[in-house]
DNA sequence: GGTTGACCTGGAGCGCACTCCAGCTCCTAC
DNA sequence: GTAGGAGCTGGAGTGCGCTCCAGGTCAACC
């Protein structure tokens, strides 16, 4: 299967225009081109673009997927360094996910708070 | 107690800077100056600055925060208000967590992808 | 009374990650 | 054969959230 940018950007959940800012700085390779000079995406390319997008979820900065994407280059050769990089932005992910999370047990305590004031207001109301 | 912007950016994680930007764009309100025209932070200025900092760290843009800090200087008829934000922020936070899970199963499969390579490896050493 | 250091102001600059634009080409359908 | 729509390029513009700077004031210490 081939797909034209617009597909492409669909499938992926990004847009045309950051598919092409993607390509100009090295984050994906630039794809095949049909006979009228059009990008043409193949399932490879796809699956790039959908990894690339959760990595970009999970808050990785620009300049290290492109580096990630250009160790790809180097296949076998680079796949520890791959995986380290991996293996460290995973444990940035779950201290974010930890960081969120203590974060929320601050908005249910305010949230407490203000039902606290309301429970006040119709005691204040009803006695 | 009270705290010169030093203290305040310290005991809060803002910069000095960040302080004074936040002043400006109206997120703070200005504190009281001393006798030599500088900032002195109250306990409560420093407590509405570390929930800030909570806000944020979660992800809520400053024109929401602005928007909150707003509505508390009309005290109590905005509680509602405030509460209904508190709720909606904390259910994006939650959706927030939960995109990030789910971005770590695709990373565990992709790091579990990268020891089978090792370990494929190792067994072509050893047999 | 001179130096130092913290703080002041208004405004400019920055890094990130896009997003938009003008002006062009190419294919398709009428 | 022409109108419309998708796509192309290089480059400029945007929004966010700071961050930095020049030039000045003020209090304290030697």
């Amino acid at each position: 299967m081939t797909y034209s940018i617009a597909q492409a950007a669909e499938r992926s959940g990004l847009s045309i225009d950051t598919l092409r800012y993607y390509e100009r700085i090295g984050l994906v390779d630039p794809p095949a081109r049909d006979s009228g000079g059009r990008r043409s995406y193949s399932d490879d390319d796809l699956g790039w673009l959908v990894f690339l997008t959760r990595l970009r979820t999970t808050g990785m900065p620009i300049r290290m997927m492109r580096e990630y994407a250009q160790l790809r280059h180097r296949s076998a050769a680079t796949a520890g360094r791959r995986k380290q990089m991996l293996l460290e932005h995973r444990a940035s992910v779950r201290a974010r996910i930890a960081e969120l999370q203590s974060c929320l047990e601050v908005l249910d305590y305010k949230i407490g708070h203000y039902e606290q004031i309301e429970h006040t207001f119709i005691e204040g109301i009803t006695a």
